[in-house]
DNA sequence: ATCCTATTAAGAATTAATCTTAATTAGATA
DNA sequence: TATCTAATTAAGATTAATTCTTAATAGGAT
């Protein structure tokens, strides 16, 4: 697998929102860049109020719109975490992962296997989808909490 | 895979209701067999609708509540649909399956794919967690789309 | 520089899920 | 069978999460 660097990451959100005819704005930077820095997880929420607290005027609302186009190009995935809340996290050195959450603890465990993410190709493939990202959460019940 | 009987998912909720300590109330059962008529995918919402209708009082809390315990015993699995609800279907004659998303027309595709389910499988064991259920989504851009 | 359209901020509105309170009930026990 | 007790429930209020509305702003084409 190809590692995601900063410039890369950069370039693709840059193609897609040319593809989408979509504009480059200040907002959409600051939110890529933002997130560029980002290590753990987050939710839309916490990174619209990261924006406040540094005084800059950017919407609940364009964060919102903004982090499916982060989606679609590659820059961050899906993630998990506690409640109802959309959890997203940057795909960075370490790659593509998915989740294993502990339905009694909450606890969560990063996994990667190429074997799955493989099989999500060849299924999108023979129905004619283009993959463009997944979500992929098992949910289930740690060694401790058996 | 064992084909998922009216019988056996009964006994399946029971023996969860047992082992839990919970009470097979009459609510329970209602909503047992509400679902177990369905043949489409539904949210919360839209099954406490169903039993308002026909002068049942079951809330949409008691609702709420069931469903993740018919989540865990293998009677729904976690389905695909527009907005952010929480989407259900029974697992029925068909069996387990999961979702292919268009992300530009909202189609979505049902696919199975056994060696993926046997690969999360091992993915669990390895982390000493026993499944319970999960949420695979793939989202993507159809044929027509593209 | 001007114009046109997409995009935005701000906060209101909506949607989805959970919580609160008092009443009810399943299932254990006498 | 009657009584008891903790779990469960209904109803609607509340909270949480996301999207919508409106008027203003700004990207980028001309």
């Amino acid at each position: 697998m190809e590692t995601a660097t900063l410039k890369n990451q950069a370039s693709r959100f840059q193609e897609l929102l040319e593809q989408r005819g979509l504009k480059c704005t200040y907002e959409r930077k600051q939110i890529f860049d933002e997130v560029m820095h980002l290590r753990e997880h987050f939710d839309a929420d916490s990174l619209y109020e990261r924006f406040k607290k540094r005084g800059l005027r950017i919407s609940r609302d364009t964060v919102y719109r903004t982090l499916p186009l982060l989606l679609e190009s590659g820059v961050v995935q899906k993630s998990a975490g506690a409640g109802h809340r959309d959890f997203f996290e940057r795909i960075g050195i370490k790659g593509h992962h998915d989740h294993i959450i502990c339905v009694k603890c909450g606890k969560i465990i990063e996994f990667q296997c190429e074997d799955i993410e493989k099989l999500q190709d060849k299924v999108c493939n023979d129905y004619g989808f283009k993959l463009s990202f997944h979500d992929h959460r098992l949910f289930g019940t740690c060694k401790e909490c058996q």
